[in-house]
RNA sequence: GUGGGUGUGGCCUAAAGGCAAGGCACCUGGUUGUGGCCCAGGCGAUUGUGGGUUCGAAUCCCACCACUCACCCCA
């Protein structure tokens, strides 16, 4: 065997699998155009900086997992850790905020990220993102959650977690932050090591921390909703009333915070049973300051991002079936070297007439076609060797009831395509 | 970055210090030109890599690598 081995936390997509990719794009794809969501490709890589700025230096994202390189031109580019700054970046670029506002766009393509791979994490995934651009307006949050919902719902998804909170915005937060460091004075040396690095350095990822003897500190932690500005709560609130009204249930969680610095007010996850400790299927929210943070103008925005590796793990353990592979409507095989240019045309003519057609190379024996034909799961094959040529004809076996017809040559082509029209 | 588990043909699994075995898959034949079931044969492994112990290592020891699960964190 070969020593060349793929990347520690790299997958290889086999054929066997694309039917479960084709479907879940083809439907994420369907519904985000349907909701009035443009496409809009970024590249993969852009300058380090960007990202730097856009997520924020204290995030483990920037500190530690990007993929950052120097081109020949001595420019350090990174790898996209997300989509989210790129989008902001090619709205800005691009002059979009001349458009009609809000801009909806969705994005989808790989994402890097240098962590220790394990289920349902990988160095290379994949995302399908979404953004709107330049609308406050809650019902603006409430459509992105709408649309990740009937995602998954339309994919039959079962036992989804909504997961919901407040961050607050730069008006707010500092001053819940500064309660919570408060608090949390009282607990200094009852913390474990990892949160009493939080307080001075990420005070709200306190609250997630999973430590055993942290968990009844944080149960009795001040919540973040009760310290919000007037304009935040009242977005919280319009939110959570358009959530009600419309009967989407989720769970209020006052310890979800994300690890990126640019969300403010809304931010939330969806957690799925079943497919390990990562069990977050996508993470989103509001960044009312990214596009100023980025140098362009103060435009609100708010998006999420979905894991299609983890969803399609969902898909496997819930059951979720999915269009299987084509099958070739017709296999070509032939028997002896005369007849291989009639093989080699009739093939090219099916084709042209849009039957999904294999072709049989090689000149091995017919049993041994036949056995091939039957493996690949073709519909009908045509048999052509000298009798059938001298004939002007083909032999054509229905390889499901194993009837055998004899077709002229000049009007096969048409006879298949009549009996495989779907 | 830290900790646990696992590495034997393409895949799955035996061999517990003494000839690396079997199943699936693949190829060929049993049928001069007819698939699925069956039968026969064949191809295919310096046992993840490198060292060490031993007369002898897939097996014991060490290191590295990879995979995997978990922490951290996240999609």
């Amino acid at each position: 065997m070969s020593h060349f081995q793929r990347p520690t936390g790299t997958l290889d997509i086999l054929p066997e699998e694309q039917p479960y990719w084709r479907h879940v794009r083809a439907h994420a794809t369907r519904l985000a155009e349907r909701a009035g969501f443009e496409r809009l490709d970024v590249p993969v890589f852009e300058s380090t900086d960007l990202f730097a700025r856009g997520i924020g230096t204290g995030t483990d994202i920037v500190e530690k997992e990007m993929y950052t390189f120097c081109d020949k031109g001595d420019n350090s580019l990174t790898l996209r850790p997300e989509f989210t700054a790129g989008v902001v970046r090619a709205y800005i670029e691009n002059g979009m905020h001349v458009r009609p506002q809000p801009v909806k766009l969705y994005s989808t393509g790989p994402i890097f990220r240098y962590e220790r791979p394990q289920a349902g994490r990988y160095r290379q995934h994949t995302q399908f993102n979404l953004e709107i651009l330049g609308a406050q307006d809650p019902a603006a949050d409430l459509e992105i959650m709408l649309l990740i919902a009937d995602i998954y719902a339309g994919l039959g998804f079962e036992n989804l977690s909504f997961q919901l909170n407040s961050t607050g915005c730069p008006a707010c937060k500092p001053g819940y932050v500064a309660i919570l460091q408060d608090y949390y004075q009282h607990y200094r040396d009852q913390v474990c090591d990892d949160c009493q690095r939080r307080l001075e350095q990420n005070p709200l990822r306190v609250l997630d921390c999973k430590a055993e003897q942290c968990q009844p500190i944080i149960a009795n932690a001040p919540h973040i909703v009760e310290h919000l500005c007037d304009e935040c709560r009242g977005h919280f609130a319009l939110l959570r009333e358009y959530l009600d009204l419309l009967k989407r249930p989720y769970k209020l969680n006052h310890r979800l915070v994300r690890g990126l610095d640019y969300y403010t007010k809304t931010v939330f996850e969806v957690w799925a049973g079943g497919i390990g400790a990562q069990s977050a299927v996508c993470g989103g929210g509001r960044y009312d300051g990214l596009a100023q943070a980025l140098d362009g103008p103060p435009t609100p925005g708010v998006g999420v991002a979905a894991g299609l590796e983890r969803i399609i793990l969902v898909m496997k353990a819930q059951g979720v079936k999915v269009p299987p592979l084509p099958a070739p409507a017709v296999f070509v095989a032939c028997v002896g070297e005369k007849a291989r240019p009639a093989a080699v045309q009739l093939t090219d003519e099916l084709r042209q007439a849009g039957v999904a057609t294999w072709l049989a190379f090689e000149q091995r024996g017919l049993r041994s076609q036949m056995r091939e034909a039957n493996k690949r799961g073709a519909s009908y094959t045509v048999i052509l060797g000298e009798d059938e040529l001298a004939r002007g004809v083909g032999a054509v076996r229905n390889m499901h009831s194993g009837e055998q017809a004899t077709v002229d040559l000049a009007e096969l082509t048409a006879w298949i395509q009549h009996r495989t029209a779907a």
